[in-house]
DNA sequence: ATACGTGCAAACATTTTGCAGCTCG
DNA sequence: CGAGCTGCAAAATGTTTGCACGTAT
């Protein structure tokens, strides 16, 4: 796919006629956090994007994403004590699996759960539209990458 | 019903086999949070517990919610907000099918979904502890009685 | 020019932890 | 008696905010 990394240029713009002002910061923050893979936290941001921009502080990346999550670009998810971790709002449809002991979130996607619940939505006498699932669990790893709260 | 509000005898013995000792405040904490509506913070139960045991501390709360977690008996969800917020576990589980124009709330149940789920988990080396799952769709009666606000 | 963006540090909010004393078993 | 529970305060996290200065428009 020749669409893995977007250059973000509508969005740049679409950002400022949202009223936004393109500074550099932004520009390059922007295009650099909506290129990100997986479900990450705004620690994982402080480290990451400390190359791309020597002294960029913490407030910034705060302010950032949540503009971006504000605009919809970015999906929040958050679980205990932890942090909140962050992912680039996709099209494609597709559920969570997470670590209650280590925080980290797996994504899948079941069709034939997809076409449970059509069935369960149609029998209630619903037309289905969008769903949500969230499974919790406790990942085999050891060691867990964080803390165990156990 | 005269189930509403359990003595939380039963629970108090699970508690006590299960190597937890029974202190006076343990106790009255305990029923008291079990016997809890709807979802509520650990700020909520500071402000409501002051009456049950004065010089209760902030810490304790957090233990016992804690432990009460780890057992099970609460489960607790993060939606986007600061704190975390805890519910009494039921142990009827269901999930829920919510109309997006006329914002009813149906719940449903379905075995074969809850299989597949525990498959999965496994297939991806969890162990699964709980799910959470949220049908969006539009039911078949007119008028809907609210607007939609999705 | 000026309103908005940024870095820095301080403030905040929530949750965890260390420790001395207390209590259950 | 002794391990576990408690309150208190301090600390650890994670996030927000005030302010002086910088930059886009």
């Amino acid at each position: 796919m020749a669409n893995t990394k977007t250059e973000g240029g509508e969005i740049l713009s679409r950002l400022k006629s949202g009223g936004y002002r393109l500074t550099k910061i932004r520009k390059s923050l922007v295009q650099f956090i909506l290129n990100k893979k997986g479900h990450w936290t705004i620690q994982d941001l402080v480290n990451d994007a400390k190359h791309l921009i020597p002294k960029l502080g913490v407030a910034t990346l705060y302010r950032t994403v949540s503009l971006l999550h504000k605009e919809n670009l970015l999906t929040e998810t958050r679980l205990g004590g932890a942090s909140a971790r962050y992912e680039v709002s996709t099209q494609e449809h597709h559920d969570h699996l997470t670590c209650v002991s280590c925080g980290e979130i797996f994504e899948f996607e079941n069709d034939r759960i997809e076409e449970l619940q059509r069935q369960i939505a149609k029998k209630l006498g619903f037309k289905l539209i969008d769903h949500r699932m969230e499974l919790f669990g406790e990942c085999q790893r050891k060691p867990c990458k964080f803390k165990s709260k156990r």
